[in-house]
DNA sequence: GAAATATGCAACTTGATGGTTGCAAATATA
DNA sequence: TATATTTGCAACCATCAAGTTGCATATTTC
């Protein structure tokens, strides 16, 4: 599961990474100041990210700027849109009808 | 962290049933068919889609069908649209250019 | 009414995950 | 060169999650 998009964005603290970094690329020691947890578990939150390459990282003298990058975030996209027709209208209102087909012929 | 549609996903199994089910409701038993664990494992599977309302129940007789519930995947791309700039085309060149003009700083 | 079927719930086990602490490596600064 | 800063890695611990097994409940069928 290592490097799984649906993993890494299971959790909370690591979504919250990923807003802030969407916004404006990060150094880990400026990231952990956003947070009540120790810059140890930031830091390993970012390890996730940036294996299942949420995050890219670009080294400047001894700090390290990660920023996002949006390739596997549009993955996600993509694997949605198999869902979408469902909640478009038109398709939904054809969904309820075949339920409602459904659980008649099973009351027969 | 109970009910949450990210939590739900994650897990690999539980994407392939939302998948199946998507594409036709269905029992606990026969969805069980289509996988390797035991129907208890789908049932625990099927409770955390449930408990998050990504499935709802229908119950016929001593069968429950289940059904894809659409909203809270809506959800999910309402989260990504917050992204959703960084992938299109003309903001990505923009970010690419911000990059530059960080790390360009940066090295003063 | 007894047996079979469909399902959910509880207990237990094992492995993954998130957190902390300590330390090492690389770079900047005095 | 000595010290401070930024970061990553490894070890350890506590909790959570996924799986199995066993059992109880409700419904259908014989």
């Amino acid at each position: 599961m290592k490097g799984d998009i649906f993993q890494a964005i299971a959790d909370p603290t690591r979504r919250a990474i990923l807003v802030l970094i969407a916004a404006q690329s990060m150094t880990p020691n400026a990231l952990a100041e956003h947070f009540d947890t120790s810059r140890q578990a930031v830091s390993k939150h970012i390890k996730v990210l940036a294996d299942c390459e949420l995050l890219t990282q670009n080294k400047v003298g001894r700090e390290i700027h990660y920023y996002f990058n949006p390739v596997k975030m549009k993955e996600l996209d993509h694997w949605l849109t198999q869902f979408k027709k469902h909640w478009e209208d038109r398709f939904n209102q054809l969904d309820q009808l075949l339920i409602n087909l459904n659980s008649n012929s099973d009351e027969n």
